[in-house]
DNA sequence: TGAATTGTTATCGT
DNA sequence: AACGATAACAATTC
């Protein structure tokens, strides 16, 4: 791996890009199996127990597998029923998933729970920082309350970008970062939608100007999907297979040139984020006595 | 060695 | 009171 602009590691995770290649890459393996028994080794990962997700899971049937914000969505269906039960996936900070067609086999580091098929094949979730967790439940709507719009749905529209902005006062990284409101973008893709669309971390959501919220809207979409072709990225062991990464423009480079004006790559924290900007590009808003700000810059991509 | 990471929860401030 | 910002936490790696 090369080393990445300011030094030391740089733990990736997975965002909305990376789960989404994970489910892709496991659907094919994983939809018509049946799960025949769940095996944990780390009791906390479980919700709301152990016990509860093996009565829930085994013996059920995969019947499609999806991605809701970043979680990896199991939709089960038991012998001769409709589907009517979810297992979900969150792989947090430092979760994987493995395959292991031959389970004697291979080296598999931090083996936190494995899931046996009907066809002989384990799924593996191997998980270093134990932060990653498995929930069951027989009401997808309810468990995926809390989590705001899809954005690369069809319903994440300008302007319903615009409503969510200025109907609070937040900062805008921050918010980028709330599940409750966009949900998928996590500390990587938020850096790189802001330098994107030429906006600075701290600039107030409701002051954003329509041109603004349009780049803001086009940026999360084109980096979204951008990251997505290119199967995500991979900073360090715990995602391994993306080929993002070269085409980062902040995340990761301070002290690099801005590939746009030249100027180097700050680093500076945001919400206890390292977070990474072009001090030019993403000019910080001028504070004017009555409240308002200007901005300028804004509204490339 | 301590900085780094996510999402939840608690707490502080306005 | 309601909202937003801040901090702590879980756990591990190098």
């Amino acid at each position: 791996m090369p080393p990445l602009g300011g030094g030391g590691i740089i733990p990736a995770m997975p965002e909305l890009p990376e789960v989404e290649t994970i489910v892709r890459a496991y659907r094919p393996r994983l939809v018509g199996r049946r799960l025949t028994a769940y095996t944990s080794r780390w009791a906390k990962q479980a919700s709301p127990s152990v016990a509860a997700v093996r009565r829930g899971v085994v013996g059920k049937r995969i019947v499609r597998l999806d991605r809701r914000a970043k979680y990896i969505v199991f939709t089960l269906a038991g012998p001769g029923e409709l589907p009517q039960s979810w297992m979900l996936l969150h792989l947090r900070m430092s979760g994987r998933l493995e395959w292991a067609a031959d389970p004697e086999k291979g080296r598999h580091r931090h083996i936190r729970a494995w899931f046996d098929l009907d066809d002989g094949n384990r799924l593996l979730l191997c998980d270093s920082r134990k932060f990653a967790r498995i929930s069951f439940t027989t009401d997808l709507n309810a468990a995926t309350a809390h989590l705001g719009i899809e954005p690369l749905e069809r319903a994440f529209t300008a302007a319903r970008l615009e409503h969510l902005l200025h109907t609070r006062a937040r900062q805008l990284k921050p918010l980028l970062l709330d599940q409750s409101v966009v949900a998928g973008l996590g500390n990587i893709y938020a850096d790189e939608v802001l330098y994107a669309a030429g906006l600075h971390p701290l600039a107030r959501s409701d002051e954003l100007s329509p041109a603004q919220v349009r780049a803001l809207w086009r940026a999360i979409r084109a980096v979204l999907r951008k990251a997505i072709r290119h199967n995500g990225t991979s900073i360090d062991w715990i995602y391994p297979d993306g080929g993002m990464e070269p085409y980062l423009k902040v995340y990761g480079r301070a002290g690099t040139p801005c590939p746009v004006c030249g100027t180097a790559i700050e680093r500076l924290r945001v919400a206890q984020r390292s977070t990474h900007i072009c001090p030019r590009c993403q000019p910080r808003p001028v504070r004017l006595p009555g409240g308002r700000s200007r901005h300028r810059g804004g509204g490339r991509l």
